[in-house]
DNA sequence: TACTGAATGCACAACCTGACCAGCATTTCG
DNA sequence: CGAAATGCTGGTCAGGTTGTGCATTCAGTA
């Protein structure tokens, strides 16, 4: 995968992207027709996006709820500074509940997403996270609704007008 | 789709989703072959993971990274509760860099996901979503490394060993 | 025992993919 | 200005894949 800085989206790319994600199922051949350009074309578009980086994969998105993960919650961690970052997150990288998780600004350091199947759950998972030996506090907040499901196609969009 | 409570996954459909995920070009007949089982198989419990919903989509993976959003942050917002939170939503769904956002315990009333060009673009972002009449107080954090990328194939494997 | 759901193996036509190619327009650059 | 590079078009080709239907087997269950 190339790394360059080739951010440069246009109109044909946006609408590739765009129907992509609303009809993942069909090929190339019917993007083509949908697009009104040559199968080349899109084959061709496809391909530089993917390699650009800009498409990162095509695959499946699980649902963590519809296998029974229905509780999402955020924890902020604050790392004993003696011991580092590196420990704690091999820590939570094999917990699986741990979706993902990030080091950020602020009184806290680690962010992490974590889901669970009740709030009951959320509990275990918690206790499982603050064993930790690096991890010296703990601050949860719980996910009551999803009022913007994770979405980039906007962005998408808007980086291509520009 | 349906929204039933069948939340059994088995181990074959663990097997297939991390199939599927690794190598997500890859087709029914060469899972089938992967897998050691018949084609119809692995089209029976795609279609039924589908339905299900386990599977949400296929659709392709933006990398805001790589279209030049290379910021990323949270932000809680604090709302005016006289107007609730329904301008709001749809104030921040206005914003492509709003990427997902959450209602949420504790002392704010929203966390929301979001992503910017730079420092200097973050803050162009940020006072946008501010601009909205129902938000009393936004706090900013920033991500500043990404230690556990979004995952979910931890979770598939454990739910189908549970 | 009979029924049901699930997996298998097989076959078929229709379709799609990856790989080519020549032609043409536009842009870049010596 | 002319040459080279680039990107899109429209076409061909062989081979693989998909959707579908069907008969069969097997395990669990009423």
């Amino acid at each position: 995968m190339n790394t360059g800085q080739d951010v440069q989206l246009d109109d044909l790319d946006a609408r590739l992207i765009e129907l992509l994600a609303e009809e993942p199922r069909i090929g190339v051949l019917e993007c083509s027709r949908r697009l009104g350009v040559a199968r080349g074309t899109v084959q061709a578009r496809l391909d530089k996006l993917v390699d650009r980086g800009v498409i990162a994969g095509f695959g499946p998105e699980i649902s963590p709820a519809a296998i029974g993960f229905g509780v999402t919650s955020f924890v902020t961690l604050e790392i004993s500074q003696r011991h580092g970052h590196d420990p704690v997150t091999a820590h939570l990288a094999g917990i699986p509940e741990v979706l993902e998780a990030h080091t950020i600004t602020g009184s806290s350091d680690l962010l992490c997403r974590i889901v669970a199947r009740s709030n009951t759950d959320l509990q275990r998972v918690i206790d499982q996270i603050v064993s930790s030996e690096g991890i010296r506090r703990a601050s949860t907040i719980i996910a009551l609704a999803e009022q913007i499901p994770y979405r980039t196609l906007p962005l998408v969009r808007s980086a291509a007008r520009g």
